[in-house]
DNA sequence: AGCCAGGTTTAAT
DNA sequence: ATTAAACATGGC
């Protein structure tokens, strides 16, 4: 298992992105260390890294913020350079979907003013985004890790499966790890992927996915063009993939704003907290509750979330 | 220590 | 059509 580690080449390339204000870097790209081992998203001292794959090239991107909140900017790093202007093109799209999606948050606040508890929510974090996985692929088998145990013990195993099937990428001597292809996961075997704590069963889910993408037979990425019923339908299909994880592909992985798994637990004690004292509520108040936001309820939930337990406490 | 965590499937009534 | 059991690890 002794994989080689990718030497990037030394050039690099530097741009900068602007994002929609407002806009909070901190926050948004700073989500992921709120848990301990979140690969593959690294945050650290202000810079957000991760490998992201352009074409069949990898490259390292790092991202710092160079502005405001409200006068966002970015700074990006990539190493190496890329020759191809397809290939650029292709990097910056990538990037444009993960900090700059063009999601009409003015519209949320604007709701959310009407609300006594999402008013003060949405000030306290305002800016907040959330950034999604770049692959429809990987919102997949992110699902599929989330099933069932807490998000801890879920982002632990999955951490661990990167190490074990990602490629690595040495920069500055440190290592990265790029997202597993649907190829190396298609190759795995699911008792050896059982040992990085995946349940056997989830083992085989993901194996099996990754077979169909590997070979073409399920295009994650042609989803997208979809709406939203559509794209519940082709999900739950596949096996492993159920009402909650096909919802929660829709919300995080493709940027459904108007969506939401209202069963998920997470929500349901966000939306208790908030808004019943925390008394056990059913996915029917969570509709009601969220409903108030359409059609931006799935980041309505988000924003309760990252409140209630993300945010750094002082 | 033991129970609950951002569920899904299979196999029983 | 509805219900129960099995599954895996991490945190409190």
């Amino acid at each position: 298992m002794n994989r080689a580690v990718h030497r990037l080449g030394r050039s690099s390339t530097r741009f900068f992105i602007y994002p929609e204000p407002p806009f909070d870097f901190e926050r948004s790209a700073g989500l992921h260390s709120r848990f301990k081992n979140s690969l593959p998203d690294v945050f650290e001292n202000a810079f957000y890294r991760r490998v992201l794959r352009v074409g069949k090239k990898l490259v390292l991107v790092s991202v710092s913020s160079k502005g405001t909140i409200e006068k966002p900017k970015l700074l990006v790093e990539v190493t190496p350079q890329l020759g191809k202007s397809s290939e650029n093109r292709m990097l910056r799209k990538l990037l444009h979907s993960l900090f700059a999606s063009s999601f009409d948050f003015n519209g949320f606040y604007g709701l959310a003013k009407r609300d006594r508890v999402m008013k003060m929510v949405a000030e306290n974090v305002k800016g907040l985004r959330p950034v999604p996985p770049p692959t429809i692929f990987e919102a997949v088998i992110i699902a599929i890790t989330e099933q069932q145990i807490s998000l801890n013990a879920a982002i632990a195993i999955r951490s661990r499966l990167i190490e074990k099937y990602g490629d690595r990428v040495m920069f500055d001597g440190d290592i990265f790890y790029a997202f597993p292809t649907p190829e190396s996961l298609a190759k795995a075997q699911p008792g050896e992927m059982k040992k990085v704590g995946l349940s056997i069963i989830k083992a085989r889910y993901i194996n099996e996915f990754s077979k169909k993408v590997a070979s073409g037979e399920f295009d994650p990425e042609g989803l997208r063009e979809m709406d939203d019923e559509k794209v519940l339908a082709e999900l739950t299909k596949i096996q492993g993939i159920g009402r909650w994880s096909a919802e929660y592909v829709l919300v995080r992985g493709m940027g459904r704003m108007n969506s939401l798994p209202a069963n998920d637990l997470g929500i349901q004690r966000a939306v208790s907290d908030a808004y019943f004292k925390g008394k056990r509520i059913s996915s029917g108040d969570v509709r009601k509750i969220l409903m108030k936001f359409a059609p931006y309820s799935g980041i309505a939930a988000f924003y309760l979330m990252y409140y209630l337990f993300w945010e750094p406490k002082l």
